[in-house]
DNA sequence: TTTGTGAATTAGACTAGGCTAATTTGCTGT
DNA sequence: ACAGCAAATTAGCCTAGTCTAATTCACAAA
């Protein structure tokens, strides 16, 4: 009898199945508005059906709301548990790019498997040897421990203005080969570069580094480069 | 028809629960005979029949040979995988306790999970941040990456006799709260120890160690510390 | 207002891995 | 030699998560 009071209920520890979906539906909405079937069905390489069944029993668990023929948007609680990966994925990239010698393009397959794995307790050993850090490797905010993320306003270098300069702070890519290409080409979180040129119909921006040397950067890559405006000298 | 002639097979990886059913088998045959059913349902908290299914599957796909009603061995390829994941375990419990401050007791049930997760270029990555160990933090030794394991004839504390002394190599137990205990009383490996009296009855077992102090070991305990003879000072 | 179309959902099946209950088997003691 | 017992297996069921095929829905265009 005095065991049937429990009402918060000792929710299961979530399956990794149900992780994936919760980063997806959180990345899907970041921008507002609601995450569709065939979007989640996309990014987590399963078929709608899937995505279908797994939204009904996560709006049975109270992690999304879900409007039938519509989409889906996180509950605060989803929310929570969405970040709390985030966080976990985005301290290890930065852990095994920072304490293991990891290659910024390699992080993000190790920690797409890690971030099921790891404890909290060892995440925040890690953020601890670590100093710490608010950006990954790409430069994304690392939500804190507590659930709190940053939101900046990033504009793509695809869409600045010919003769401002710009701050790359982010690397909206998870992609090896294009990430070592940027990486070569100097193209990392925490460069100032001024936008020279652009090419009509979608054709490459033309910016110049701080050490005045230039690149031609095609629409592709522009569209990832996430810029704030710069007061730069 | 140029497909077909792809003999090896590309085998699909292992499961997280086939993993943990090698390693049960490769724990239970280490002495050499069968694993039986039991004894793997009860290492790993699973129903009896879970077992004769698993054993079913896993000789079908030649990872185990399987004697019906006598129990399993480990097949060549079996044993090759056991390893690898033994590796895997000692190298992350060698890890945590050397580099993110982890206690030894409480690096196996995080590295039990991990195990699962980690990729074979993290565990090199981690074998050489920590100067290729070959032993992880209860003494016991790290199979090679191709797949060697030191066989030691180490005896338990508790047969040796009274007068000897003994290096304690290794201590076969990953409970946090006897290890803990263990570590107050400085039983770690490496600890050179002379074995002054024994109580009758599986009593406990007194042994000098190195520093003068004495300790009083019980059974329980006794059974775990794995020592080597010891010609010491 | 109706219709067409693409997205979403439902229906139904499959696999891995677990369980309990029932049955079979091998061994041991008489 | 055989009865009885404990261990192992088989039978049958369940859940999570996936799939394909069939159906339903929402909305835009005529």
């Amino acid at each position: 009898m005095s065991a049937s009071v429990r009402s918060p209920q000792p929710s299961p520890p979530l399956t990794r199945s149900v992780e994936d979906y919760l980063k997806s539906v959180f990345h899907l909405t970041s921008q507002g508005g609601f995450a569709t079937t065939s979007d989640i069905a996309e990014m987590l390489d399963v078929a709608p059906p899937s995505v279908s069944g797994m939204m009904k029993r996560l709006s049975e668990t109270g992690l999304i709301e879900h409007v039938p023929y519509r989409g889906v948007q996180l509950t605060s609680q989803g929310r929570r548990a969405a970040l709390q990966m985030i966080r976990r994925h985005r301290i290890l990239e930065s852990y095994l790019t920072g304490k293991l010698g990891y290659d910024w393009g390699d992080v993000h397959v190790e920690a797409e498997r890690l971030e099921h794995a790891v404890s909290e307790k060892l995440i925040e050993r890690m953020a601890d040897a670590l100093g710490e850090p608010r950006y990954d490797p790409h430069g994304a905010p690392i939500p804190t421990a507590a659930g709190e993320i940053e939101e900046a306003e990033l504009a793509t270098l695809a869409e600045a203005a010919v003769g401002t300069t710009l701050l790359l702070e982010e690397v909206g890519d998870e992609n090896p080969a294009r990430l070592h290409y940027l990486a070569e080409q100097g193209l990392t979180p925490g460069v100032r570069l001024t936008v020279i040129d652009r090419q009509p119909f979608n054709g490459p921006t033309i910016v110049r580094l701080h050490d005045g040397t230039t690149r031609v950067v095609g629409q592709e890559l522009a569209l990832l480069l996430l810029c704030r405006p710069s007061d730069g000298e």
